[in-house]
DNA sequence: TACAAGATTGTCT
DNA sequence: GACAATCTTGTAG
């Protein structure tokens, strides 16, 4: 991802980025492989405002990487067993941020199913997406710029739309619309 | 210091 | 459809 790509993308708040980013790639190399998937869903989280985010009740030390600045991977162990990334989309100070929950496998398909130990439901949830990118708790606060774990524009979804749902898996503020999904 | 809940997933019934 | 696995954080005692 380039610089001029990614201020553009803040320009429109993080609602905006968090529908912006489908279609989307990720991509990781990891032990010398790279991996990559398209985006087909994202959660917005609103910091501060926003009590089912885990920037809410303000800096933690698991938390850190939102409050710092946009463009860098917040990585952060669920259940206390699955790996979630977020893009960081708020500027310094504002933990505003993305989860990616979704994608569609376009590179490294071999890898992300000897990752996961299974061939079906390589990438459909955010677990399981950064099992089959490899991402852990190390990438926690890397550069989505030039670390090893990168977000750049493209390919795109085609012809499908994008549908704006309420969010997933969480009890606070359920009746926000900040899910993005392409169907 | 102890305990409950959580931005989840895989397995078993 | 129910439940276990298992780490971080917040809250209560």
């Amino acid at each position: 991802m380039t610089n001029t790509d990614f201020e553009s993308l803040l320009g429109g708040g993080f609602l905006a980025i968090a529908e912006g980013i489908i279609g989307w790639t990720v991509e990781s190399t990891i032990g010398g492989a790279t991996t990559a998937v398209t985006i087909i869903e994202t959660e917005a989280y609103s910091g501060a405002d926003d009590p089912a985010s885990h920037a809410y009740r303000g800096l933690t030390k698991r938390n850190g990487v939102m409050f710092g600045p946009p463009g860098f991977l917040y990585v952060y162990l669920s259940y206390g067993i699955h790996w979630c990334m977020n893009v960081v989309v708020g500027e310094e100070g504002l933990p505003h941020a993305v989860l990616l929950r979704g994608g569609e496998p376009t590179v490294g398909r071999d890898l992300m199913v000897e990752r996961r130990s299974r061939r079906t439901d390589l990438t459909n949830g955010p677990g399981k997406l950064c099992q089959a990118l490899g991402v852990v708790g190390e990438h926690d606060g890397t550069d989505l710029r030039h670390g090893a774990v990168r977000i750049k524009p493209g390919p795109g979804i085609g012809d499908r739309t994008i549908l704006r749902t309420p969010r997933i898996g969480i009890s606070k503020a359920v009746e926000r619309p900040w899910r993005f999904t392409a169907t």
